[in-house]
Parts: structure tokens; sequence; C-alpha cells
DNA sequence: CTTAGGTGAGACATACTGTATCATATGTAC
DNA sequence: GTACATATGATACAGTATGTCTCACCTAAG
């Protein structure tokens, strides 16, 4: 097996590249069940046997497209605007998220996620990076007061992120930014202390 | 093709029954990739040609399972009690339907369901029957005024059945009956007119 | 130049897929 | 019960996919 994070050969590393992307490619236009190393070959070029170096398990391949495709990893919002904002800002730009490619990809882990533990526990530390942000946001708004003390904010996160999975995974909907403002206000506003 | 509602030959009812139990079981254990011709009739012990005359199409299967089995098909709840008791009535039987087999062929379903056009539309289907009687529940509520008039019962929805699936499908955590609770009275709460 | 290691091309056994054939078993109508 | 229609079981079959192996060639690095 070859791990192209260890050595720098650049040979190695354009390889992956292109396989990975012929992959991502086969995911996006055919789902999970269409990468198989065969056709990862066949669309990139490259000898079978290569592919099966790079991964010798074809869920290694779609754990590699979950790393470096679908990050979740929003940017923090700038610190001069309200709690409101902040929170509608960092929703936005993970309902964009889920509207491209991240939202496909994301689609076929779910999926894969239940009956595998490696997608599973992958998908774990993915989650972690975009929702921690608004955790931190929301644990922030609790101690400057903008937030009501009594607020549970396991529960309010729950309630800001599910309907905008609810609309891209089962609703196969794009999710505009009136969406996630309408949703802010409706569901943040009635925890805001002023 | 061998359409088992349209005669009722007795011999025909039985073999697909046996062999759509065998599937579900597949489904349940192994995920959808799994549900093959060749692996559901080594596991029911029928032949494999009967597979493909009952299901033409590896799908074919995965539909069948999806009418069966995963009816989110929720009963009203009674008139007598308040439009909040109702609701959470209604949203915990359908977090009972996600904790159990439903949630799981679910789960399948929405990952094929974004590559596979008639698996989205029996999804959309399947879709209509639990959360219609929520939209009915939220519209009496607005007729008889326990709902605020300008409540968007849309959103609402989604804000209410949203966070159950993102707990069942990305956090894979059983949905209690106090969890539905606590979201119904904070997120329902500030809509009522009491 | 030399060496180590990655790649391409192809061979190979095995398994899966989809279809066809025919004898047997089952259900239905008389 | 007999006769007919249909479903099933068993098997064969070609085509394809899978996973592994070998060896000649190429690339990167010292």
């Amino acid at each position: 097996m070859i791990d192209p994070e260890a050595g720098t050969n650049p040979q190695v590393q354009r390889t992956h590249r292109v396989m990975l992307d012929a992959a991502r490619d086969l995911l996006s236009e055919n789902g999970p069940g269409a990468v198989t190393h065969l056709r990862v070959a066949e669309a990139s070029g490259v000898a079978r046997a290569t592919v099966y170096r790079h991964w010798p398990d074809r869920v290694d391949i779609l754990l590699d497209l979950l790393r470096g495709g679908a990050d979740l990893h929003l940017s923090p919002p700038p610190e001069d605007l309200s709690l409101a904002e902040r929170v509608t800002g960092l929703l936005q730009n993970l309902a964009a998220a889920l509207n491209g490619d991240s939202g496909q990809i994301l689609t076929a882990m779910i999926g894969l996620a239940e009956w595998d533990e490696d997608v599973f526990a992958a998908l774990e530390r993915m989650r972690a990076f975009g929702p921690r942000l608004l955790q931190d946001l929301l644990a922030s708004g609790i101690d400057d007061g903008s937030l009501a003390s009594h607020t549970d904010t396991d529960l309010l996160m729950d309630v800001l992120i599910g309907p905008l999975f609810l609309r891209r995974l089962l609703h196969h909907a794009k999710i505009t930014d009136d969406y996630v403002a309408h949703l802010v206000a409706t569901t943040l506003g009635p925890c805001l202390s002023r």
C-alpha cells in the first residue's frame, strides 16, 4: 500500500491526484456504488493495479474523498457583528457547502456510515469542524449575556442545523440565504435577551 | 416479471414474502450493497432465477422493502389534547419509527435517492404520509387560534422534524421522548398564543 | 550512473451477473 | 380426479468484475 502523505515523491502525488479526481467525478455522477478500482482506473487512465496499490479497499477511496473534498471547515465570522448576524453567516456558509459537492459526498457517506464504522468515524471527525464553531459562538453568546442564560445550546444547535440537513438530504432542495436568515430569526430570536 | 399484487397465487405470495424477509435482514445487517439477487437467494433458500423473476433489477428489491417496511404512516393523535400535546405525540411516534427498522431502511434510501430518481420518487411518496399529518395539525392550530396567525408553518415543520433526522442520520443517536418534548417546548412554545 | 521504488501491461483464478432451458411442483378450473 | 396454466428448482452459459501476481519500464534521488 502506498501512502501519498508519507513521502514527497511527485510521481506518487501526481498519480494519486489524477485518480482521486476521477473518483470524485464517479461519485458525483453515479454514486458511491460506481466508485470501484476498475472504473477509477478506466476514468483516470491509470493501470488497475496502481489503484489497488493506493487503496487496497474500495471504502478507502471514499474515505480519501471525504477527507479531501467534503471539509465543512468553515471560517469563523468577524467579531464586530451581532450574535445573530454571526450565526447567520456561519450557517449560510454551511448551507453553501451542503448545496455544493460537499453535500453530495456527505449524502453518500451517511448511507455508508450506517454499516461501516470506519466511514462513521470519519464522518464524526468531519462533523467536528463546522458545528464546533457554532457551539463556541453560542457559548460566547451566553457568556456576554446576548443569549438567555437558561438556553439549551445543544438543542439550539440541532434546531439550527437540522433543518438544513433535512432540506438537503430528504427534500433535495437548495438552501437559500433567505431561508437561513428566516430560520435564525425564528429559532434564535426567542433566545436573545433583548 | 412476477407481480405478487396482481394475482392471489399463494405460492407466489409465500415465495415473495420469504425472499423479502431475507432481503430485509441483509439490508439491516450489511447495508444496501449486500442486497443482491444472489445473496437474497442464498439467504432465503430460493433459486436465484426466482429472485430475478420477482425483481428484474436490484433496486426493485429495495423499493419493495421501502414500500412494505418503512411506512412512516403515523396515526393522528386524539383530538381532546392540546396542540402542543398532539404535536409531541405525533413526533414521538415518528421518532420511534426512526429509532427502529424504518430508520435503517430510510438511511439506505437517502443514500440511493441522490442518484436514482425511482428511489427518490418512492421516498417522496413515503415522506408524504407522516409530515402531512403534522402540517394538518399546525394548520388547524392556526385556525382555532392556538397558534399565532403569522406563524410560518413550513419552517416550523422543518424545525420540528429536522433535528430528529439530524440525530438519527448523522449522530446515530436514539431519539428519546424527553428530547422530543423538549424540542416541541422550545420551538413550538414561542409560537403559541396561549 | 546507480539504486530504490512506482507504474503499465498483461496473465490468471475466482466470483458475480444476467439469461436461457427443461423437468418438476404447485394452484386453479372443470 | 383430471387437465391445464404457471411458478419454481436446478443447471448451464457467456460476459464481466475482482483481487493478486509477475515482469519490463520509467521516474526520482543520491
